[in-house]
DNA sequence: TTCGACACATACGT
DNA sequence: GACGTATGTGTCGA
C-alpha cells in the first residue's frame, strides 16, 4: 500500500492504536495548605494525571472528537513522603476563617472547563453498552496515595472480562482498608467513609456532553481544559479544594461532516510533519 | 445545522 | 479460529 493510501485509512474502532498519550497535565497547583497533624509540618500534594485515549496533537494543537470516548487516569502522592504516611498520620487544612479543619478523607474529581468563559462544561461517562446502558457524570472518587500506572497498563486493562485478570489488575486501582482497629490511632484511614478506596482513578468512556457547543463563532473554536481536582473532606457538608492539575487548552471537533474528511486529516498530518522537520 | 437513534464495520478478548 | 463485544463513524429524519 502506498504511503498516500495509508494516510487516508482510518484507525479501526477497536484498534490498540486508539490508545495514545494525550495532552500532558501541567504541574499541580496548591489552592489551600495541608499540614501533618502530628507535627504541623506543611506538606504538598502532587497530582499525577494522564490522558490515554482520545486526543491527537495536530500541528501543536490537541484535538478530540465530541462523538468519541476518551480515557484518563489520575492519582496523587504527598511530596517527599511515603504513601505509608496514611497509615500513621492524618492531615489538617485551613478554612476561609483561618480555622484549622481536620481532613477526614481525600477525593478526586474530573472536570472540563471552557477557557473562553472559565465555566465548567458537563462531561458524561458511558458503560461498555453505550446507548443501551446508563449515562452518568464522572463520579468523584475517594482516594489514597499511589503512583500512576504506565500508559501500557491502561491499554491492557481496557475491556478485560476474565475474572482472574480482572482481580489482579484491580489491585492497581482499588484496595481495601483492612483491620482498621490495627491502624495507628492517628491514621487518616480510620476516618475514611468506606473500606474500599481508590488508588488510581480510571475514567473510561468519557465524552463531552452531546449538547456541548464547541464553536465560539462559525469559524473559530472554543477551547477546553481537562482538570483533576483534589479535595479534603471535613464533614458530609463541607469539603475544600486543595490542589488541581489541568491540561493545556484543547479543541473538540463536533459532528460536522467536514471534521470527518480524511483528505483534510491527511493534509493536517502532512503539515504537522513539515512543521516538525522545520524545527529540527 | 444539530442531535438522538440506529446501523455498520472491524479488531479485541476469550 | 469462532463468537460475542466494544467503539469509531455513517446515516436518517425531526
Amino acid at each position: 500500500m502506498s504511503k498516500q493510501l495509508h494516510a487516508l485509512k482510518r484507525t479501526a474502532p477497536r484498534s490498540g492504536d486508539q490508545y495514545k498519550v494525550g495532552p500532558p497535565f501541567e504541574p499541580s497547583k496548591s489552592t489551600r495548605p495541608i499540614y501533618l497533624c502530628s507535627t504541623n509540618q506543611k506538606v504538598f500534594p502532587i497530582i499525577h494525571a494522564r490522558v490515554d485515549r482520545g486526543y491527537d496533537d495536530i500541528n501543536g494543537i490537541w484535538i478530540g472528537y465530541k462523538r468519541n470516548y476518551f480515557t484518563l487516569v489520575s492519582s496523587f502522592q504527598i511530596e517527599n513522603k511515603s504513601n505509608n504516611i496514611f497509615l500513621t498520620d492524618s492531615f489538617n487544612t485551613i478554612n476561609d476563617n483561618g480555622e484549622t479543619i481536620q481532613i477526614l478523607y481525600f477525593t478526586m474529581k474530573l472536570k472540563a472547563i471552557c477557557c473562553e468563559d472559565d465555566k465548567e462544561v458537563p462531561l458524561v461517562q458511558h458503560t461498555a453498552k453505550r446507548d443501551n446502558g446508563p449515562q452518568v457524570p464522572p463520579p468523584e472518587m475517594t482516594v489514597i496515595p499511589s503512583e500512576l500506572p504506565d500508559h501500557e497498563i491502561i491499554k491492557q486493562t481496557a475491556n478485560i472480562r476474565n475474572g482472574e485478570k480482572v482481580a489482579s489488575y484491580n489491585k492497581i486501582f482499588i484496595t481495601d482498608i483492612e483491620n482498621i482497629e490495627m491502624l495507628e490511632p492517628r491514621s487518616i484511614l480510620r476516618t475514611y467513609p468506606n473500606n474500599q478506596v481508590t488508588k488510581v482513578c480510571k475514567y473510561e468512556r468519557i465524552q463531552f456532553s452531546s449538547s456541548l457547543n464547541c464553536k465560539r463563532t462559525p469559524t473559530t473554536n472554543k477551547h477546553f481544559r481537562l482538570r483533576i481536582e483534589l479535595f479534603g473532606v471535613s464533614t458530609l457538608e463541607e469539603k475544600f479544594m486543595l490542589s488541581y492539575s489541568e491540561t493545556p487548552p484543547l479543541i473538540i471537533r463536533g459532528r460536522s461532516p467536514s471534521n470527518y474528511d480524511l483528505k483534510i486529516r491527511a493534509k493536517q498530518t502532512q503539515e504537522a510533519k513539515k512543521a516538525e522537520e522545520t524545527k529540527q
